[in-house]
DNA sequence: GTTTGTTTTTAGCTTGGGCTAAAAAAATTA
DNA sequence: TAATTTTTTTAGCCCAAGCTAAAAACAAAC
């Protein structure tokens, strides 16, 4: 069975709001796709009728196995090409998004099994995120929290974000904040709960609880 | 003003028809495009509309300057992802023609030209096929000819093909025949026109004139 | 210069993916 | 429980890009 690229962003669209909320409900879906509720009752009805979707009217949807085995490859298709993006066309990580979601509804698996061979199978996409395998599977990335989840005196890297809208993304920019730096929490602040990171060299940087709360980390017992 | 894939398409065609034939005819177009010509006449008029394309009943199409300008971009965008097709992802040279007919839909400027970066500025498609610069400007092949009419004796580069079909290219991969190889015409068989040409180590090749009429060659005075 | 044949256009229909506005179902609040 | 609000669905419409079948224009042949 084939999809268009638009029936690919509704399944894509389905298997985010599972992860997330366990059901997709019409009106989340609409919001996602940018779609009215009538549209995406119609589209639902052809997604079930493919055997894509699980839907009842008025009880939200949910992925058959088919329709998750899709969301997955293009999770992998997209997350790839935002590696190639950036690591081989230099684009900035806020700048990928939009790209990439044009580019993985392009060709199939044979393309996308190159793309990730050329470009070293790499595990995580320019955001953390993980790349699922040719398998569709996904490795989650262990052990990740929220940085406003971190103690006071605690070490971490910066391994994800939890927002990667650019404007987001250019905050971290100004706050020289990126994926694999190594802070050390040095305190945080009662009155609005923002805190302070140290580098190794001793730089240091005032960090909303906003922020920290869309920075994902890894505690470092070093 | 955006135009659609479809658009695209149909201004590639009126392109490819104009230079080779110096208009394009509604039957042409629509057996370029596979749609029928009721289809072709519908849509020369919306581009005709936009602005694109300049077309009276009956008498056929011609891109306007601006029509051009989407053209030539269109196949600078084509042969650029052709090259990183063969050049990064190791395809074969008769594999690449449909998916970069997708690719080429993707982005603006600013990607392609990155893309350009990235492999380094080549002038030449994986065919052998000039690509078009930043600003519009393809620099011909120079001296080019096609291999039929070389002359006995006389020696050659093969530096492109006429068509481009995947079961031409695969005809030249069983013959050895590659762009950038060197040749002597050894001799022209009178029965059926078909040629004997040796490389350097002195292996021939027998070529049917079908073959070399669609292998484009430069004559090397070495 | 009619007739015949080819090419192009017109007219009207189809499909995919949207939309709005109104009706119906579900959820919430009084 | 009844009334109100929110969510979802239905009904009917639009647009892009195709299609077929019939009519009109052009080209050629007798």
């Amino acid at each position: 069975m084939l999809l268009s690229p638009s029936q690919e962003n509704y399944l894509k669209a389905i298997y985010k709001l599972q992860e997330d909320d366990g059901i997709a409900t019409n009106q989340a879906l609409a919001a996602m796709v940018e779609a009215t509720p009538a549209s995406v009752t119609n589209m639902l009805r052809k997604l079930t009728d493919t055997g894509y979707v699980e839907y009842e009217a008025y009880q939200g949807a949910t992925l058959t196995s088919a329709g998750r085995n899709q969301a997955v490859a293009l999770v992998r298709k997209h997350r790839l090409w935002e590696v190639f993006l950036v690591d081989k066309l230099q684009y900035d990580w806020d700048a990928v998004h939009a790209l990439a979601e044009e580019l993985e509804h392009i060709g199939g698996d044979e393309l996308i099994n190159r793309l990730d061979a050329f470009l070293g199978h790499p595990g995580f996409d320019p955001h953390g995120d993980p790349i699922p395998n040719a398998k569709g599977v996904v490795r989650a990335r262990q052990h990740a929290i929220a940085a406003s989840e971190a103690s006071v005196g605690g070490r971490f890297v910066v391994c994800g974000v939890k927002d990667s809208s650019s404007l987001f993304l250019q905050h971290l920019d100004k706050l020289n904040i990126a994926l694999g730096k190594a802070y050390t929490l040095k305190e945080c602040l009662e009155f609005d709960r923002s805190a302070v990171w140290t580098e190794q060299g001793g730089t240091c940087t005032n960090v909303s609880n906003e922020v920290a709360k869309n920075v994902l980390i890894q505690l470092t017992d070093a």
